[in-house]
DNA sequence: CTGTTAGCGCCTTCAG
DNA sequence: CTGAAGGCGCTAACAG
């Protein structure tokens, strides 16, 4: 391996007169720079970051810790993220969950590890806390994205559940639907949690009444909509939803294809919407109605504010960002 | 920030002890081993990577460069290539070169700088084979993923693009079809290439003459797929194909998109595959039928292969997996 | 089994 | 404007 030393000796100089000209420094005379920079060509020099960093104390490196880049809303939050960070000089390691806590943690540990300048976590749910200290002890700013965690006060970027809920039910209530099933995630998962407070407070403002029998939690990882759509399928004809909301892609995706086992036809027998596109590219016969959120933003404005919060003064912040989504109405859903 | 020097003060014993009992060297009496390990619970303390590499020469880092990861044939390989790299100690760093040679050149610098112990690579062309030589020049193993490089003997992870081609024309022509357009990308990226001259040798020894006005390159960045579709659909009458083979998934979508501005009708007037999945998720509606490669293989034995290339004695190899690809037969392609 | 010394590659600090 | 000394946090190599 070739240093800094080994620039030196071939440009006559020392070894801090090399490091000055990697480093901009102004007080160079043209000529030594030129020297060097000649010297620095001839070897093919790139210096080495970890010794930088051991003494800069900062690396460059962040963290994105998401649950799952296949699924296509995080997989443009990655996107988003890498693009923001590229801009700003960041390069991110990237890290799937899978919904699991102690995975979280162990990678969490090991970013501590790297002394990552900071991370971008969608927390696995409101155990993350625990990780999440891990974090705070080593000074290491981070901020939170798609969820938050019960008691952590922090900088987040999420949705605007309350209001994308909204869009949704008044969608189905418009088609006349009243019988409104509820399939969401458990509800220590802060998103799945506020959409179902919101499922409630939106269906009783708007004098539906609400049904414990339709409101229905599964695991995010795996989903348990057969055992779901059976049980909804096995209440009495009057009694059974005419309408899905599905608070997850994956978990509306499942849900469809439980459905479709038990020859129930959507949107035909029943209407179906859901949060975020199952489909990242603009699909030829785009079949969910969704409520589209805008993951690159979230990856994008998420990793802004974290760097804001690396390279600004470091008072603790508390911060939401919280972006809105957008309705779009396709195939699943039809007048009841 | 604590150091291993806080840890063996605590634990009344020297840095070294404590670096002993981090690594888990066996001459360690267990007595001094649980008092050590007792300090560092308490500090909280966790070992700094960055001094680490400086004596071991290794990061447990790998980048992983790919074009997009929004492609859904990226997201999977992404996903296969942490999983494998996640099984086996490291983390990957992850970059999108969007096609872009010089894009590729700072983020293969930048990995060199962080000294990744190797990197797994999408190349955006035959041109990337000057970026490569920054890696060889710095002795970083690396594992080139989908294309390969003009006069660059590696590890490779490829597709198995004559067998695909032949799959896909095979049954373009049980259909009937014998005028097949064949839209693909720029002839300095590998597989592109590959596939075009597939395409020209399986069509004649089919006994189908290749017509010049039907091959079409485009970039694969930005698609110029309105202008390929004007000049196809503006041949005489006779003279037009009957369907389209497009090397690409990306490609194929805009390809259709423009079809559909000009009215023409897949797969009622022109029939269409493609390679891979342009969605990651079982659709409801699947249209297109296309040769689906495996993606999440590609990241997952390409990081296999290089962390076998790193581990394993340095001898400079050059073996090349080729993954087959699975027709996959949906509704764009219609009997003639 | 444990400690001491030296040094990884770079940069801060202070002289010159 | 440039250089020398020392140290960032850790571990290899040796000593004991």
């Amino acid at each position: 391996m070739i240093t800094i030393y080994d620039v030196a000796k071939k440009a006559n100089v020392s070894a801090m007169t090399v490091s000055r000209v990697i480093n901009n420094s102004p007080s160079i005379k043209k000529e030594t720079r030129m020297k060097v920079e000649k010297a620095i060509k001839e070897l093919d020099y790139i210096p080495n970051r970890s010794a930088r960093s051991l003494i800069s104390k900062d690396t460059k490196l962040l963290s994105l810790i998401i649950t799952d880049v296949t699924n296509p809303f995080f997989t443009s939050l990655a996107r988003g993220a890498e693009d923001k960070a590229n801009e700003s000089g960041y390069q991110v390691v990237f890290s799937n969950s899978d919904e699991n806590l102690e995975k979280e943690s162990a990678y969490i540990r090991s970013a501590v590890a790297r002394r990552i300048d900071g991370m971008l976590l969608a927390p696995t749910g409101d155990a993350s806390a625990k990780n999440i200290k891990t974090l705070s002890k080593h000074h290491i700013p981070f901020v939170l994205i798609d969820r938050t965690i019960e008691g952590v006060q922090c900088d987040a970027v999420v949705g605007d559940n309350f209001n994308t809920m909204q869009k949704l039910i008044d969608h189905l209530i418009q088609l006349g639907h009243k019988k409104i099933a509820l399939i969401t995630g458990p509800s220590n998962v802060s998103n799945m949690k506020e959409r179902e407070l919101a499922y409630i407070h939106i269906l009783q403002s708007a004098g539906i009444a609400v049904e414990e029998k339709w409101i229905h939690r599964s695991d995010l990882k795996n989903t348990r909509s057969d055992e779901i759509i059976d049980r909804l399928l096995s209440l009495p004809k009057n009694e059974r939803p005419t309408s899905l909301l599905v608070t997850n892609n994956f978990l509306a995706v499942d849900a469809i294809k439980s459905l479709r086992k038990h020859c129930i036809k959507v949107p035909e027998d029943i209407s179906v919407v859901c949060f975020d596109d199952p489909e990242p590219i603009p699909d030829f016969n785009p079949f969910l109605t969704v409520a589209a959120q805008p993951a690159y933003e979230f990856g994008f404005k998420g990793i802004q504010m974290l760097i804001e919060k690396i390279e600004g003064k470091d008072e603790p912040s508390s911060r939401t960002l919280r972006l809105s989504s957008e309705l779009i109405v396709r195939h699943s859903t039809a007048q009841l």
